[in-house]
DNA sequence: GCACCACATTGATTTGGGTCAAGGCGCGGT
DNA sequence: ACCGCGCCTTGACCCAAATCAATGTGGTGC
């Protein structure tokens, strides 16, 4: 009986930092010179939830929130992607969530029956896909643990690490974090307030320091993990 | 901007009680002469989270959890499956998941290198298999807005209404919870006494009624949607 | 029948994080 | 420079659900 820590190799979508061996080329990038370039502003909305799935994209620079809306207005954010990362891929005629510009943001975007003439012709993009769905089921799984027995300075710890670990410039100790602390809190389950008193915590025991609001220093990396994944 | 309530759609596993046109033949049924029958007893282990992948499964009878386990000792469920539900595609070698027996049950077990066979060489296959990991992918995200933003009242109807509507006596007014409450807890990220709490409360006001522990009278579904999706 | 055991219910108490309310800070516009 | 606005931080208070602690119940084996 195996037991699994929270790992935090979450794939929100396909990202060219990692590297697992079969997926080290993107096969969709066959699909680029068939795309448009197209930019969205921070806060602009590139498609909403129901709307035809007429195009997928891959994300250049900038960065996105996945967006499902509750009748009472409440908001989910269930993931972020930054550049590298692909979106709208959905097997259905319909989005299935929002698409929303977290800052501005440059995409390359393709027919979505493109796309789907690729998957049913070549065996290793159709793989591909099944691998990048197969990471978004087990990302969506991870935080599901997070959300159901993690407590607030648990998820943060773990948000930063996160997106540490999928930041481009890996290794580094400084996070940027293109979101507000508003989106933080959408995604993790917890409120603006929350979300602002931890980091003063961790500021506090010395674990972070806050370069600005939104650049953040990882000062003690192995606390923090001790931190995300504490009993 | 559409807004979208929190629906009870969310398919686990590939289920033959949803109709959708295109999914009325599970195109693994061809498989089933190449399986063979397998039986787990209540509260066996099936196979366990990092076991290698070797066989996929279909659930005949009786009903399974899939469950993740935390370094701390916490359990997640992750999901619920029932007779007609597929397990054990993941892609990966290894399985991501445990899957014990919530009760006695019957399974028909393929090697999963024949399932993939049928998968890179059959397009509908193919496409059977997105769509179905695509339903998951949406079925967890409902979950985790279930758990970021919903009272313990609003769980326990959203779950009473899934497991009404997931079965196979589907507009029955009765549901059978063959799960005990420490599972439903498990599954809802709540605690035990909490579960029992609410059952209560919901049987005061007349919504729910217990023909016995396991089995629940739905008496006014129409109260229970409206604490299900309540603002 | 009775004892045992696993599971469920109920009650009393505590607490983490949500809610409400009041500033603070930084940035873009005039 | 100053103002206004969006975002962030901090404090005081409160509440839903967790925790701790019995007690109830139903099924199985002796």
């Amino acid at each position: 009986m195996l037991q699994t820590a929270l790992t935090r190799s979450a794939v929100t979508a396909w990202s060219p930092a990692l590297n697992t061996p079969q997926s080290r080329k993107n096969p969709f990038d066959a699909l680029d010179t068939q795309g448009m370039r197209v930019t969205v502003k921070r806060g602009q909305e590139l498609y909403a939830e129901g709307d035809d799935a007429a195009y997928c994209y891959k994300l250049l620079t900038g960065s996105l929130r996945l967006v499902k809306l509750m009748s009472d207005g409440q908001r989910q954010i269930c993931e972020f992607l930054i550049s590298g990362d692909l979106l709208g891929f959905e097997s259905q005629d319909e989005h299935y969530f929002s698409a929303e510009a977290v800052t501005d943001a440059v995409l390359m975007r393709y027919p979505r029956r493109n796309a789907e003439r690729l998957i049913n012709e070549d065996p290793t993009a159709a793989r591909f896909m099944r691998s990048l769905t197969s990471s978004n089921l087990q990302g969506a799984y991870e935080r599901m643990v997070l959300l159901c027995h993690k407590s607030a300075q648990e998820r943060i710890a773990w948000f930063l690490l996160e997106m540490a670990d999928r930041s481009k410039t890996g290794g580094g100790t400084c996070v940027e974090l293109p979101m507000t602390r508003s989106d933080i809190a959408d995604y993790l389950g917890m409120v603006i307030e929350t979300v602002s008193r931890v980091l003063t915590q961790l500021r506090q025991k010395g674990v972070i320091a806050m370069k600005s609001v939104n650049s953040i220093l990882l000062i003690d990396r192995d606390s923090l993990e001790d931190i995300a994944s504490a009993a």
